[in-house]
Order: C-alpha cells, then structure tokens, then sequence
DNA sequence: GCCAGGGTTTACAACGATGGAAACGACCGG
DNA sequence: CCGGTCGTTTCCATCGTTGTAAACCCTGGC
C-alpha cells in the first residue's frame, strides 16, 4: 500500500542502496547470505521498482505504442489482440491510441506527443502523407507500418500483398463462373495510389482483365467508411441504381457484412443469387450467415513481424539494416457466401507470398 | 530525430535550464520578450518534453491501464474503445492487457508488475479472489472493477444490474408466449455467486418462476468460455440431448451468435421455432441475419463512468471518498432473432436505472 | 539617493534507479 | 609478511524535469 523504495529497503538491510539494486537485478557479484537478507527484505517489504525512475535512467520504457483507426472494427480489434500477444514475448507492453483515421490525429501520434514515454510506433496510417515521417517535427523513435503504405520506403512496412489479395477473390469468384462482379469499397475520393482501396480495386480489375472481362463502372460501389452500414448503404445503391451483380467482392468482410445483411432484407440468396466475398478473415464472418468467404491474411504473422522488427531496432546491439518492406501471407477461404451449403471452409488457394521472419526474431 | 532537452534550449537561448521549463509549461511570470525568444528556440529545435523525466518529478504518469480478457470478444474491443475515448478528455492514455481471464495474468495486474508506469487500472476481472486486491503485494494505484465483482467493496465497482438484465431478457421471451426457454451460458464450475453467470442465471430463474414456469435443469447449457464456438457447440447438445426449448437466453450476445449459426446449421427457423436474445448489444448482432435481440449495457457510460472514477481517486485535491457500486443502465432491444422480420429495432423496455456520474466527471 | 516591493531569473535539490569507478576486505603466492 | 588479485560493497554522478527559495533587477516613493 505503501511505496517502498530501494533506500527504504537498505535502510532496514543495512546495506548501500546499490547492493539492493543489485539484488534486484540479478546482479552476479553480490555474497550469498547477502543477497538472501537482502531478497528477504525486499519481499517484507514488498519492493516495487519505479519504473519510471528506471525509465528515465535507461533511455527506454518497453512500451510501444499501437495506433490505429478505430477498436470498433473487428479487424484492428482482432489485430491489437494479436499484437499485444507478440509485444509480450519481446517484453513489450502496448499503449494504444486510436487515431479515428484524422490526419490530425495522426500527425500528433507520429510528432510523438508521447515523446519518451514509447520506445517505437506500430502504426496503421489512413491520412498520413509521405512527408509527414520526415517533417522536422517528426519521429525520432522506430516506426512500423500496417496496411497503407506511403512515399518511399523511410520506415519498415509490413502488410499483405493487396493486389494480389485482390485478385485471388475476385478470381475465386470468375471461377465460380460469375461475370457481372462488383466491387464494394472503392474511394475514388482519395488520390493516394498506395492507398488500400486503390490496391485492391487494381487487383479486381486485374483479375476481370484476365477473365476477359469488361470493368463496368457501374458495377463499382463507393464508402466513406469500412464498416457494416456503409456497406448495407453502397449495395443498395448499386441495386437501386439497376446494376445487375451476380457477385460482390468486398474490400473488407466489415463491408461485406453489411452487404450479407442488405442481401438478406432484399431477399436476394446468397450465393444463389449474388456471392459475396470478402478480406480480413474476421471471426464474424466464420459464424454469419451465411459463412463469409473471405481472403485470410495471416494477422498473427504480421503482428509476429511488426513488432520483431520494432524489437530489433529497439535493440541497440543490432546495427540498423535499411528499412524493410515485408508482404504477409494470405489464403483466400472459401465458405458459404460462394459455395453455398455445400462449403466445409475449404481453403482453395494458398498464398505463396511467405512472411520472411526478420532476423532475432522471438519465436 | 536527436532528442533535444531542456538544457540544449536554454544553452542556445541564453538563459536557464528553469526558465525554458517555465516557458514551456506557461508559467506567469516570464518577460514577454524573453518568452518569445525562448520559444522561438524550441520550435526550431524541435523540443519535446521527456514525460519519463516529468513522470519521476510529479509521481504520476498520465497512464492507466485496461485489464481484460481477451480483445477478440467484441463486447471487451467495444468497451475498450470507449474507455479509450473516455480516458482522453482526462487527459489520460491508456494501456491495454490482456489477462486471458487467467488468474495469474490479473494476479500479476493487481500486484502491480507496471509499478508507477500506471496511474489506475480498470479491470473486468474474471477469476480473481476478494483476497487478492487486499493482500500485502496487492495494488498501491486506484482501481475500477468492471462487470463481475467480488467480495466486500474494497474498491469502486461499475456493471449493469445482471440480475435484472437477465430478468428483462427472460421476461421478454415469456412476453411473447415461450415456455421452454433455455439458458446459454452457466458456469457451474464457478463457485462466485457474484460471478457474471451465476447473476444472469438467477435473473432467468427469477423471471420463469415470476411467470408460473418450471425451472428446468435440462434447458440449462453450461459452456467453458463466453464465444461464438462454445455457444454453438452448447445449443448443439442441448438440442442432441432432447431438450426442446422454443426460445434461447443466452448470456452474451456472442454466444448467441454462435447459437444462431448453429440453428441455421440444422435449419431451426429464427425466432419461428425458437427465439434467441443475448445481451451486450455489440454491433455484430445488429447486422446478423436475422438481426439480434439483445439487453443493451450502457457501454459508453460504464467506460465514462469507470475513467472518471478513476480520474476522481487520481485527483489529489478530491477528498477519498468510500468505494462506490455503480449500476449503469441497460435496455431491451428486440429485434428479428425474437419480433421476426416485422421488428424495426424497437426498444421495448427502457431500464429504471441511471448511472449518476461521479462528481467531477468531464463534460 | 536609498529602500521597499514587485516581477523576473537563476541555483539547487530533489524524484528513484543504475553504471562506473573506487574502496574495502579476504585470500593467496612469493 | 607484503603486494596483488579477486570478489563484494559502496560512493558518486547521472538520466531530464520541476518546486522552492534565493538572487537579481528595475521602478517608484520618500
């Protein structure tokens, strides 16, 4: 209840402040029968170290911080969780910050308005710009990179290969022998070619190209928004304007939920009627109804990845390789929203696209 | 990207180490010309406070962490962002931990193993003991208890009223003529008679017997964890074991997810043969076909609530006042998984109980 | 011209922990 | 018996910031 500190426990020792340090830290040239009362002491007293004494004395606080848009999506939910595990195994604890994708937001995390409180940033930008990681006023701690990706590569980035992902979905759906498939998702609004939407509406005009398909403008549905009510509102849309789709592949399966949702008030049967498919692999869509097909990007992988890679530019010993740029797996899982009653969650197709683990990762 | 202290700003600016900290925390009585000189220093070299520092010097940090079992159950990533959002406009960050619902892991959370790098903790705590919040190791920060609670109040204590949720959730099935209603969701291994389970189940009991019902132990579901699997693979014995209930309580909403794919599984029509209601209104069993009914907990105003608790205990100008037992509020939301595909989402029962916000609650 | 009184600035000492070097003692070999 | 060595313990300085109190400077009144 009390706060103990070292002196507090030298005191009634009778040893110097540091020989309980010492102690505390393993310390290998302390005596035996001193080290015994010492730890006996300590644990009457119930010793605690402030940490941030030893943080301002060790330049480092084993804290980093994870900032992303928003805990409501199941995606970064599911995500955090999984980062938080991996940061464990480093001895890492994760402070979080949701940036509700504003630039604002956004810029404060990276201009470290947490200066030395957090060793590194994962971070899963959605309005920051390529200059703002090289702004005067900017990070002076590592950062990773989730998902977006922007400018050239001045921090390490980690994130599925989103064409592909793309591509993988939509060719999932042309082989299902759907022809009119729209896409739900697109933000033509914004102009950033790196952007996540951008990708994966290239990677759905990619795989209808090579289908010998045509992209019908009309067949693309714009958000503002990854979530379930956008995506209810964008396929009713499309349906009200008279696109005809016989399948949908969402960028998100957020997006896709919403539509599974809109599909079922209209009454229109999934897949019989329209398939639908999605990317993130959330648990949700392993229980909707019907299952959600969706592409599985390995999410542990890459929390495994971002933070071994903040890891080692955390550690001091390691000398500093440029900044990396690594594609995480994926596996598109094909369940009820295309295949029908029919599907066991087969997984169709594999990526090849393997997570190389940066060296000294943990595990 | 070199870190610059206070005392390169002074150097550079000609003046003490202190008066840079006075301009820097708006001190009053600096010379308007000097302050405008010195901050015209800091903006050029980039200055950003060392909070570990400032943290040693004042004794708090301005963080405080989240203790839950697990980010991938929906209602705890909602209730997290909400507390995030909450611990914000107090000026607070937050840090999140995830314990599993492993005593160890929220052992080792009380004993403070983040010693003076957190202010407070809020904590939904699954498997502790009365005993180990007051023992010798336990914690030396203010701590706010979510959800279950356990022994006498020793410390402040926010969760809706489960007894009467789980009567409301009953009593609505009871309303629309159910008379075999079985509960998902016991934990008969659990001894706590304040856990969650044992509340939720007594409220189905109250509810049955206020109806002139039988209590019947083979409508009773026990599952080992609250998730969609377990809900599914509950509903699934609970239907091979004969019983036939024409309507499913189940104590999260989460477990009612995983029953309703189940009943979609062996085509039982929803709420036709057999009406399923939850409770924590996450988002997911708005979109959920059919959509589900639910008791809605006052998410955002337990997160408020429990930071400005919190916030309050972390004032050291507020007298400490007793632990305090907050009821938040709830209410019925019936949807399809009850009403059928009539319900527009009516909210047919509004809970009595307001949650009084603390004195000194933001905003 | 001196002193009081105000605003402004500075020196100093913490906050609690730890790295490094110095001090201490015991043991050993010459 | 002394110097050297090694293991153990202590002293000192330091991490960057801020509260306290004292020093400083200027103005205005007597």
């Amino acid at each position: 209840m009390v706060r103990v500190r070292l002196q507090d426990v030298a005191a009634r020792a009778g040893v110097s402040v540091k020989t309980v340090s010492n102690v505390v830290n393993g310390y290998r040239h302390v005596a035996p029968d001193t080290r015994a009362r010492v730890q006996l002491v300590l644990d009457e007293m119930g010793y605690r170290p402030n940490l941030a004494a030893r943080n301002l004395r060790a330049g480092r606080t084993g804290v980093i911080a994870l900032a992303l848009p928003d805990l409501d999506n199941p995606y970064f939910a599911e995500l955090t969780g999984s980062v938080v595990r991996a940061a464990e195994k480093h001895g890492l604890t994760v402070l979080v910050d949701q940036t509700e994708g504003l630039r604002d937001r956004e810029l404060e995390v990276v201009e470290g308005f947490r200066n030395h409180l957090i060793d590194g940033l994962v971070m899963s930008p959605m309005a920051l710009r390529a200059k703002d990681l090289t702004g005067r006023a900017a990070v002076d701690i590592p950062v990773v990179l989730l998902g977006e990706k922007f400018g050239a590569g001045a921090v390490d980035h980690v994130a599925i290969d989103n064409v592909a992902a793309a591509e993988a979905a939509t060719a999932h759906l042309v082989a299902l022998g759907r022809t009119r498939i729209a896409v739900v998702g697109d933000q033509p609004g914004s102009r950033r070619r790196s952007g996540v939407a951008h990708l994966r509406r290239q990677g759905w005009e990619r795989a209808l190209t090579a289908a010998g398909l045509d992209v019908d403008e009309r067949l693309v549905a714009p958000v503002p928004a990854f979530d379930r009510q956008h995506g209810a509102a964008a396929v009713a849309a499309l349906l009200d304007d008279g696109a005809r789709p016989d399948a949908l592949f969402c960028f998100n399966d957020t997006l896709a939920i919403g539509a599974l949702r809109l599909l079922a008030d209209r009454g229109i049967d999934v897949p019989g009627d329209v398939a639908v498919i999605g990317i993130d692999d959330v648990a949700e869509g392993r229980f909707a109804v019907p299952t959600l097909s969706t592409v599985a990007p390995d999410k542990a992988g890459i929390a495994r990845t971002a933070v071994a890679m903040l890891a080692e530019r955390l550690d001091p010993a390691s000398e500093q390789r440029p900044p990396r740029d690594v594609r995480a797996g994926f596996e598109l899982v094909a369940r009820e929203s295309t295949l029908g009653r029919s599907a066991s969650a087969v997984s169709a197709v594999r990526a090849a696209a393997a997570v190389p683990p940066p060296r000294g990762t943990a595990r």
